[in-house]
DNA sequence: GCCAACGTTGGC
DNA sequence: GCCAACGTTGGC
């Protein structure tokens, strides 16, 4: 099992989004950056565990966990013109752009601030504090736990 | 809303 | 293949 960061625009997806969603699970689409693509095509997988972290929010940090429930498929919305995330250069024989299916676990407690996660050193090595642009990112294990455990879990299930 | 940091594009 | 110009992300 891997573990991942997610990030997301609340007012864009919010996790009151993806409970609302069927079987609280969604695609997630719209990943425009080729490392996070590549993130999204060859190493997220069913099953890998994932952090939901609110960007350009007040304050930004980790808002709770989903679970991946499919991994990478093209993204479809590239190929609708009528879509914000068009992109005449990918093709339906050779996508450009891929995504994944996830679905709700939990909300944390309390959110976990990128402050707070700034401020621990435990976590100053996740990718997160150190290329803030990456929007899927690898997590380690340790760091996932570490995260879940400043929200107050008094058990893991990880 | 500003703007630094980063990513992409395209002329040469 | 370099790199200037442009576009985007996201913290603040």
């Amino acid at each position: 099992m891997n573990f991942w960061l997610f990030k997301t625009e609340p007012d864009v997806f919010s996790i009151e989004d993806l409970l609302a969603c069927t079987q609280k699970t969604s695609s997630w689409e719209g990943v425009r950056n080729y490392q996070a693509r590549n993130y999204l095509r060859d190493s997220v997988r069913i099953k890998d565990r994932v952090l939901m972290y609110y960007s350009r929010n007040e304050p930004s940090g980790v808002i709770g966990e989903m679970e991946v429930v499919r991994s990478g498929y093209p993204d479809h919305f590239a190929f609708d013109e009528s879509s914000e995330y068009f992109d005449p250069k990918s093709k339906k024989e050779s996508p450009t752009w891929y995504m994944v299916d996830v679905k709700y676990l939990k909300t944390l407690d309390r959110m976990i601030s990128l402050k707070e996660i700034k401020s621990n050193p435990k976590l100053k090595e996740m990718v997160l504090v150190k290329n803030s642009r990456l929007s899927i990112q690898p997590v380690t294990r340790e760091e996932y736990k570490e995260i879940i455990r400043m929200a107050g879990a008094k058990t893991l299930d990880v």
